[in-house]
DNA sequence: AAGCGCACTGCATATTTATACAATTGATTT
DNA sequence: AAATCAATTGTATAAATATGCAGTGCGCTT
């Protein structure tokens, strides 16, 4: 269902289809303006692809598209996502990611700069806001970094002290 | 038809339904999954807002959501959104969003920590960016928390009274 | 107060999107 | 080779979403 390549069984070589219209679309839908599936099936068809509204439709579900504003739009592979569960308090204590995950802290000012592995900002953020230390004021998780803003210059340093001892 | 404020002319009280109910909606979508209107429509007059599909169309249209594999979503401020145009002042007023997503402002130095429900924090720095306030440097937001820059701590207090006031 | 203009909304309906079902095709098994 | 199976797609239609039109109500002007 999810390549239509050899997968499974069946087909193998007319997969020079399905596939290669996936990626028409996502260069269409990332290239132009596409506000509904009959616009993208005439793009298609223009491409090549000769196909019906409702197989446009399958293929938008499969490649997890977006419909807004302005037309249809790639995931934003950010934001968009984690919406949904979260559940609730399972979060693992702050020596743990960060013993799995921290890298090193650097300091300025009043501001923490926790380098982590790739992808773990957001764990390590998550885990140090559950602490609810007088230190820190908020985070900012990116990808491998948090930001961890503090009272001020001396309640940073106390901070940087504990977190690289965790870190170890 | 943005506002539906006092902008114009007309209506300046009823506002007290169809903003409310444009914040319960950022609210909703933030917070639980919602894959069709008929649902969202439910879930709106379970907290009192008695309004038609067509009406929860027009809203959806007006707060710029986006329909994507996991129901409706906040416009992601960052990926997702503004491939296109953008075309004009498309975004809700500041005091908005942060009647709907503002939990507290928190001040060191000149910065300001602003916490918002979870998903919150685009939006929110979206619509503090667009305002252009002198007292802003720039913003840098999470999925929770958002970092205001202000150029001294004088401007910051300023700067978070105003915030406050907003959230209520 | 009468008249006008505009925001807002419901109703009915047009438009757009999703899907149940059946047909086709090529690989795999017996 | 016949039977079988999974993948893919079209057709027809159901489901979801958008919108033209008309009605209502408030504020402003006259």
């Amino acid at each position: 269902m999810q390549d239509g390549g050899a997968r499974h069984t069946g087909r193998v070589f007319s997969v020079l289809s399905k596939t290669e219209r996936h990626n028409a679309i996502r260069d269409l839908v990332a290239t132009t303006a596409i506000s509904n599936q009959e616009e993208l099936r005439r793009k298609l068809i223009r491409r090549g692809f000769d196909v019906t509204q409702a197989t446009v439709s399958r293929d938008i579900h499969e490649l997890h598209l977006y419909k807004g504003p302005s037309g249809y739009a790639l995931p934003s592979g950010n934001g968009n996502g984690h919406l949904r569960e979260e559940e609730d308090s399972g979060l693992p204590a702050v020596h743990e990611v960060l013993r799995s995950f921290g890298l090193k802290v650097k300091q300025a000012q009043n501001q923490l700069v926790l380098i982590t592995a790739s992808g773990g900002a957001q764990p390590v953020a998550l885990a140090i806001d559950h602490e609810d230390w007088k230190e820190v004021v908020g985070t900012l998780a990116g990808d491998d970094t948090v930001l961890i803003i503090c009272p001020d210059q001396k309640s940073a340093s106390k901070l940087k002290a504990r977190l690289e001892e965790m870190i170890g």
